[in-house]
DNA sequence: ATTTTTTGTCACACAAATGTCACATTGACG
DNA sequence: CGTCAATGTGACATTTGTGTGACAAAAAAT
């Protein structure tokens, strides 16, 4: 699946080599040169990942990057740091900031393409309008329905948005405080135990169409849905 | 994440300003004059690395280091080469060592701490989300599912979180207490032998699906995963 | 205002997982 | 071949994590 990946980098060497390898892997390069440059592009196209030069002129990509993860609508984003040395590589860890992974220039295209790869794959995918089907399961958004072999399922709102995050992302185990972020929203005094409840409720509404098993639990780490 | 580090060097004065060096940087230091001194210490601590002189009394630092990288139970650990001259540097790469650095006397304490942090980074690769295989054996941190030869595997927390560890570094002895330190966490009171009996229950369930003898027991050192 | 639905939390039950022990087995070494 | 230390193994009590039903507060519907 091809992913949006904004580049931003001033030295246009370096640029055009990102660009190339990019492409070959597959993806669809953004170009900016500049952070005010790479603010303009985000607000015309959501990238899935950046590519962030730690050095540029005017902000650094450090402070860039700060900014990109206190905000709202892009701290999901995950970031790929640029770093000239690999000493580097420590100090900008220690500064805290966001990063998800770091590689250093001179890079080989392979270990570039390893780590897009990687860290795309980690991102959860977004919960989409369309509708889901998951074996004789299936969930419309739009219409706000859940039929299991033709009967329609009966769940409450949270159940629903439960039911929606899990088969967005199947086969995927998720912990509890990662669905309270997904499901209830980011800010939210609840108990992680919750969770469990609305699971059972959950559970037990899937059950009544005969689905048994679908949602699995992970001991000691979270929740699975899948197909099965 | 500090780390063992076998200092063999005959001269006083070097052996002193090593040892703080390695000291400041925070790791520990094991300090040995001779070859002989060196192995006997081997025996009673794994040493995470190695800074070896070459010219030492007795055997030299070459031979010593030949015979730790065709010794089954230390060609894993990473050695890092003392010379006098840079010359050397070229003479000792053509007798084709296994030294993983060369650092040349007088050193800064910059550089040589910057080779032990870049060594001591390539060799211990760190838990990622990434799955790992290893000849049919599959494990997935994500899905957090094993799988060998097609069959799922049923692990307990532990049991996931120690496999998932020795895949992530095969082929390497790992000690009692390191397991401890990387699987149970940074401050535990549990005794080395609990690890000995999560180790069989490992191995017990990997044998579920007819994996024998990945994990094998070193004596009197520790444990090794290997894909055999 | 009243009823109905939804929601979050709790207490308890139950099953899985854990750490430790005692004993069996193995391997190294004199 | 015998001894000793290290490791394998099964059993056990305890701890931990999750399922479950009930309940009251809050929200929504009537």
């Amino acid at each position: 699946m091809p992913a949006n990946i904004l580049i931003i980098e001033d030295e246009p060497a370096i640029q055009e080599l990102l660009t190339l390898n990019i492409t070959q892997a597959g993806h669809n390069p953004i170009r900016a040169l500049s952070v005010e440059q790479a603010q303009q592009l985000m607000r015309e196209t959501m990238p899935d990942l950046i590519l962030l030069d730690w050095m540029l002129p005017g902000m650094s990509g450090i402070e860039f990057a700060r900014r990109l993860k206190s905000d709202e609508y892009s701290k999901s984003i995950p970031i790929i740091m640029l770093t000239a040395r690999s000493e580097e590589i420590d100090k900008i860890r220690g500064l805290d900031v966001g990063a998800d992974d770091y590689v250093t220039k001179p890079f080989s295209p392979r270990e570039l393409n390893a780590r897009i790869k990687a860290v795309l794959r980690r991102r959860a995918p977004q919960m989409t309008d369309d509708p889901i089907e998951s074996g004789t399961l299936r969930l419309d958004p739009v219409t706000h329905r859940v039929t299991g072999n033709g009967i329609q399922l009966d769940l409450g709102p949270t159940e629903f948005r439960l039911l929606h995050y899990l088969m967005s992302n199947p086969e995927r185990v998720h912990s509890r405080s990662q669905v309270l972020d997904r499901v209830w929203g980011d800010r939210v005094f609840v108990e992680d135990r919750t969770v469990d409840v609305h699971i059972r409720r959950l559970r037990q509404a899937l059950a009544a169409s005969g689905h048994e098993e679908m949602i699995q639990t992970v001991r000691g780490v979270g929740y699975r849905f899948s197909a099965k």
